[in-house]
RNA sequence: UGCCCGAUGGUGUAAUGGUAGCACGACAGUCUCUGGAACUGUUUGUCUAGGUUCGAGUCCUAGUCGGGCAACCA
């Protein structure tokens, strides 16, 4: 069983939350922040943090903000900031009035940095990204310290407020925290504040041609916010020491920041990079294409908000860097939709079936069940005739005792209709099967023999008849490797694409399949569970995405 | 080889000095008008070596392995 949602959940981070509620460091508040920059689509492993910060807001009535961190114009875009607020929504979050950009806070941010000048914890440094590598020197020997840093306060004033006039050239000067040069910790090495940049922001538009860096800007953001627990991913812990220096140096209020591991997921990638690396390719048809992990392809593919947040939940919050089996995410869809998808009939791989012995002309209303997990789901007919499309897979002309589908001479039910044995099967000159025969019993309409007789196989069907057709697309794992990311020197991940991550076919569908509306979850029996695409479907003519395939046993057995 | 972080079954996690548990997966079986679901069972684990302790996955020391850090990215 998944963790249900009411479950409380605990981790090291909840107990620090809950351990400085207790000693009422933040005078009871929680205020947590999600802060994303806007220069990608969210996917799966932003969940996770989405969960964590908004989920432990909610736990303490607390509150979470969603921020964008949007202090690199060159990299930003509104197209990425209205895809967020859609999927943090889509997930089930809400952030009420608190909805905040950095870029609110340039004004703010830059008056810390004056302050920092005027106390000597800041200064204009005129070196190159080159020349300042070479000051930084490496991690086993101390830097050097860089000429402008016995600037005095007055100069350093005046050049600031020039770089923020447009007075110098792009990368010409930048503000630097004055810090140590030795410090065996490189962040703490004089970190860049401030850089210029003509860049048009998509807010500030061409207000600012100087830009604070993430780590001047960040705490601050957290700061001006009040935010108590700041919660960040592990590449972040070695910035965690400036980010505490920066705050105290700034003399405002400081929250706290605590990391946990990124989520990885088996047969996918995570980075924004090769995300984008896979859209621009054209590898995939965008960053909803149902086999991409982002949130807006997750979505497509048919997944519910709530699966992905049980996952979430299932998954955990450690410092442990791990690799989680995407089959873990696939129980939780199928855990979900096996309650609430109703079922119907679909034959992707059609062959004919004719009963020999059923009247020419006859069409039948047979009953089916929609949901044999939930009563209240209710009935439906579906039409049945003489001649019917069965899977091509569920007959042989040699098959064992353990198959139990049609092969000649056996009887097996063809659900919610009647026993039905197989006769024989008609070639083509190519020796092509081309329609299996068989008989079958009237007195087992329905699906039951009132003699009491079993069959150990029930297949499904579509009547030739009154049925129709509709497209399907078969996804498979985008990649053909566990680790996408491991490759040799020379290879590129993209190797690893799976050839045979989507299939289209065309399947032959009972008619209530039909009617459904764009963005149905259904299960096509014995196959899987399948939605219909809310963009390329249209009225009477829906188009299938698989979410998830059922487990099949039998096809583990043949293997 | 400087600094920081981490290490529990195949995977993700729990156990906060006191019986190593849960979920996923795998395997076997029961049941079944989905070879689905459900149910039952099985398998597999504390990185290593010392130490503290009546008792260590947990605390200490050393080592091993893995990850991160040298953008004017976040």
């Amino acid at each position: 069983m998944s963790k249900a949602e009411d479950e409380l959940l605990s981790d090291f981070i909840r107990d620090k939350v809950a351990d400085d509620l207790q000693t009422g460091k933040y005078d009871g508040r929680v205020v947590t922040r999600f802060p994303p920059e806007p220069n990608g689509y969210l996917h799966i492993g932003h969940a996770k943090a989405i969960c964590l910060d908004f989920g432990i807001a909610e736990e303490n009535n607390g509150v979470c903000h969603l921020r964008f961190d949007d202090t690199n114009p060159e990299k930003e875009d509104v197209e990425y900031v209205d895809s967020i607020i859609e999927d943090v929504h889509w997930l089930g979050f809400d952030w009420g009035e608190h909805l905040y950009y950095a870029s609110d806070y340039f004004e703010k941010i830059y008056d810390c940095a004056v302050k920092m000048i005027r106390n000597g914890k800041a200064y204009v440094c005129e070196l190159s990204v080159d020349a300042f590598k070479e000051y930084r020197g490496v991690p086993t020997r101390p830097g050097k310290l860089p000429p402008g840093r016995d600037r005095s306060i007055e100069e350093n004033l005046d050049l600031f407020g020039r770089m923020r006039n447009g007075e110098f050239e792009d990368g010409s000067y930048v503000l630097r925290a004055t810090i140590d040069m030795a410090s065996p910790n490189l962040h703490m090495r004089d970190p860049a504040l401030y850089r210029i940049k003509r860049a048009t922001h998509h807010r500030t538009g061409d207000t600012w041609c100087i830009y604070p860096t993430y780590d001047f800007a960040h705490g601050l953001e957290d700061s001006i916010e009040r935010v108590t627990h700041s919660l960040c991913t592990l590449e972040f812990e070695v910035h965690r020491p400036l980010y505490d220096w920066l705050l105290e140096a700034c003399e405002v209020y400081r929250p706290e920041q605590t990391e946990f591991s990124r989520l990885n997921l088996t047969y996918t990638v995570m980075s924004k990079r090769k995300l984008l690396e896979l859209v621009e390719g054209q590898y995939v048809s965008g960053w909803d294409d149902p086999r991409m992990p982002t949130l807006c392809g997750l979505r497509r593919r048919g997944y519910t908000p709530e699966s992905i947040r049980r996952f979430c939940r299932g998954v955990g919050i450690t410092k442990v860097e791990s690799l989680t089996d995407i089959s873990l995410l696939e129980h939780h869809i199928k855990d979900e939709l096996n309650r609430t998808a109703n079922r119907v009939l679909a034959v992707m791989d059609p062959v004919k079936l004719v009963i020999d012995n059923y009247p020419e002309d006859q069409v039948e209303e047979l009953e089916a069940v929609n949901n044999p997990e939930d009563e209240s789901a209710g009935t439906r007919k579906v039409p049945f005739s003489r001649e019917l499309w069965i899977e091509r897979e569920d007959f042989r002309e040699e098959a064992n005792r353990k198959f139990y589908r049609l092969t000649p001479g056996r009887e097996v039910r063809l659900r919610y209709a009647y026993f039905v044995t197989c006769t024989g099967v008609v070639k083509d000159e190519a020796g092509e099967i081309q329609e299996v025969h068989c008989t079958y019993d009237p007195a087992t309409r329905g699906g039951d023999a009132p003699d009491g007789r079993r069959v150990k196989g029930t297949i499904h069907w579509v009547s030739a008849a009154g049925g129709g057709e509709v497209d399907v697309r078969m996804y498979d794992r985008l990649f053909s490797v566990e680790r996408p990311d491991d490759v040799p020197e020379s290879g590129d991940f993209k190797d690893n694409l799976n050839p045979d991550s989507l299939k289209l076919l065309r399947a032959k569908v009972e008619p209530a399949i039909l009617d459904m509306a764009p963005g149905t979850r259904c299960q096509f029996e014995r196959k899987g569970y399948f939605f219909s695409d809310p963009k390329d479907s249209s009225e009477g003519a829906p188009v299938f995405n698989q979410i998830v395939p059922l487990r099949d046993s039998w096809a583990k057995r043949a293997k």
